[in-house]
DNA sequence: GAAAAGATTACCT
DNA sequence: GGTAATCTTTTCC
């Protein structure tokens, strides 16, 4: 189609090896999701117009959490946290959107950076800057990932050889926790914030 | 109805 | 390092 399109096929999307996302890998514990989001590739469609990321840094949401949007129940704004597996979660904040991919009811992966697949692995760090590369708005929230060619994730194809774990950014309760990972290493991965201090 | 806060980002010193 | 921008949702009175 596009010449994007075909660059993208051609450099990092062997037919071969695409194995889709279903429902059944995100109706697991959050953190297990969270860790093996990490290499896996999120596609979005929208205008014709296809962009791919390999995802590189993620945080968990968990039940009970004091930093998650769920925490005090469904509202309107955070009611996708509590669709099916594998909905998408779209939330504004100041002037952008974040994305989170939804596991078990009321829990949720953030997707905070990935490498831009079809753009010289250029890297859209942070939450906001990842859902603009992507095109991802806000009314892509409640979208199902698992169904439909709006938005698709795509397994790893290989294994990060280690995980960085490191305490969420940006939140003001439950700050300590370790839920959020990285690939450690990777190229794409620059310096993503220091890893949680041992002892403090 | 009013006020505060925010899972961010860009720009400042 | 710190803070302003900027606006929707949530919370409180």
């Amino acid at each position: 189609m596009t010449g994007i399109r075909s660059r993208t096929a051609a450099s990092s999307s062997d037919p071969a090896e695409e194995r889709r996302l279903g429902r059944a890998f995100f109706d697991r514990p959050t953190v297990g999701v969270a860790r093996e989001l990490l290499g896996a590739r999120l596609r979005v469609t929208a205008h014709g117009l296809t962009r791919e990321v390999r995802l590189v840094e993620t945080e968990a949401y968990l039940r009970g959490d004091e930093a998650s949007h769920a925490f005090r129940g469904p509202t309107r704004r955070n009611r996708s946290m509590f669709g099916p597996p594998g909905s998408l979660y779209v939330y504004r904040i100041h002037q952008v959107v974040c994305a989170n991919l939804v596991t078990r009811r009321g829990e949720a992966v953030l997707l905070r950076a990935g490498a831009l697949l079809a753009a010289g692995d250029e890297t859209a760090t942070g939450p906001g800057r990842l859902c603009r590369a992507l095109g991802v708005r806000i009314e892509d929230d409640g979208v199902d990932v698992t169904v439909g060619s709006r938005v698709a994730v795509f397994a790893r194809r290989v294994r990060p050889r280690r995980i960085g774990v490191g305490a969420r950014v940006g939140i003001s309760r439950a700050t300590e926790r370790p839920l959020r990972f990285w690939i450690d290493g990777d190229a794409a991965v620059s310096r993503p914030r220091p890893a949680l201090r041992p002892g403090r």
